[in-house]
DNA sequence: GATGAATGAGTCTTCATTCAT
DNA sequence: AATGAATGAAGACTCATTCAT
């Protein structure tokens, strides 16, 4: 039920989503989908919340802490996603969809978990970083901040690519940007 | 009537723009909008060629082609996109909805002239800028492309946002790429 | 214009005929044709009136009187009404669509005029034509009523065909019934 | 539901039958057609083999064959089919709308069933007449496609009238063809 | 006389949501 | 817990008709 929700949202957005696809894909009742969530905005942001927890969970300790230089702890924190997809094929396309909600009714739920998203991704990669390994006048938070948007700026091109095709066809830029910046 | 499409689609995007809000923000009745137009698919196609099309108009020939570094070419064309707002207060946003439509109906002529817009900006930005003022091991390609990305990834933080606002809070992340690539 | 509408209206029947499709076929302005006519429905009135007179003209003296047997003088009618094609060719389809139209609008005025169509029949065929040459015990008025029914439900069937291609494969049904009731 | 389709199909055609008037008439929201039967053509269509599969079982078997007469086995079917007035009052006012049916997006559809209609018609009536009974040269299947053209008109002028008053108008023209032709 | 832009009530259709069973 | 029939507001689109020019 969740699994279809997720798949459903993560390919069409909430706007797009339609409850008989998700019920369709859960095989089950149109009733049972309302007498546990209520509204398709409830499941939604249960769904917002579960996918975030649990990436969080899955990233935190996850992340060498040896390593030492953001471009790289960002290349390990993208392999790590990968391994999420065994168990939840649609979580991280998920999320990325839940950062570029833009509905009138969710969005305002999911810019607060986006967030939460942001704050995470700071935390893992940021928070171990060492400063003193990007060049001068730079500085981390800008260099952070730059591949952040290139990230986010790549995903919008490959909204039909695969997370691994996507992550894969990243990894060229990240390599440049490592070049440019340390 | 073409403005008020503009911005109802800059604002919503095809499927959520509903034609009573165009017509509304016109001041037109029903039968009007599809007198002249027919459906919202052949509005919206209308739209977005007549959108492309200006910006095609506007930029070509009036960044300076004496500027041959490729991040203050980026910025001129930034800042020349900011005298279209007079006129079209909503174009620029159009245009950068436009690019990320993936409605069912309209994506993939949306798809079309998104692609003839990144030609306009590499005919625009990178055809007149010198590749020897890229670093070495970089290229223009990667640099270009590069900035892009940190684009397309911003504006998607500034849904909220005025051109202006959007414009003037890239420019910064703007310098530290220039400082890192040039 | 007349032209036009007799055409729109002979294939459509009342409702499905648009004014649009008229003023197209015409090549005049939407204006012109309310200035003219009012309203569609007045067209349509005007254009039946018009229709019914015509062939009533064309009818009225074209019949030789001297031929005395029933069915040959319906043969010889149908014949007539072949001629009114060169100038009108959708006349006959026309007063045929009219006589079968069942719209809520117009549906009362059609009928009112199909009335007369079947009155000018009548007095075109089988006033001229003598009852002796019947078979006892049928009676000229059932014998024309019998032709008038089979006429009218030859039609349904053949709403695609021609006018000549309707009345040639009518003619064998023609000569079935004079054998059988001559 | 499916009784009041049935209705306002039988009396307006397709292209006349609003689903408004249809759910009003079942007492249903619009909303519970549409979860029923998706479109108003997918109704229709439901509708169509609906009616003439019903026609079939009540006609088949009931007609008893001893009755070898072409004119008594018509006069006998047509009086089973008053038989089915107590159910659906307007079934056979809906089969024949339908073989009349020009609608551009269900006449089509609308064909093929009358087609049907047509050879049950044959299998019942034709089939198990004696052609002896017809008279020389005029053979049964020009007798009974003269009748069949007579009983298509002759419902073209009784839109107004019961099924009952249309039959029982219907014998006379009946009795007189059986006269000529026997 | 002639035009065509403008209107708005009406049509089919979708979809989140409710509720009796 | 589970079903799916039922709802109605909202969406895109049509078309006869009007009116300023």
């Amino acid at each position: 039920m969740i699994n279809a929700a997720v798949k459903i949202f993560a390919l069409n957005g909430y706007d797009r989503a339609g409850c008989d696809a998700i019920i369709k894909e859960a095989g089950i009742s149109k009733g049972l989908l309302f007498h546990y969530f209520g509204s398709k905005l409830n499941l939604y942001c249960f769904v917002v919340e579960y996918c975030v927890r649990y990436l969080m969970v899955e990233l935190s300790g996850s992340i060498d802490d040896r390593e030492k230089n953001l471009f790289d702890r960002i290349r390990l924190v993208e392999q790590a996603k990968l391994g999420m997809l065994r168990n939840y094929p649609y979580l991280d396309i998920f999320i990325t969809t839940m950062c570029r909600e833009e509905s009138a009714e969710a969005g305002e739920f999911a810019r607060q978990w986006s967030e939460k998203v942001r704050e995470l991704y700071d935390s893992v990669i940021l928070a171990k970083a060492d400063p003193g390994l990007i060049k001068e006048g730079i500085g981390m938070d800008n260099a952070a901040g730059i591949v952040s948007l290139c990230m986010d700026g790549y995903r919008l091109r490959c909204s039909e690519k695969t997370p691994r095709e996507t992550m894969e066809g990243f990894l060229p830029y990240l390599a440049v940007l490592k070049k440019a910046m340390t």
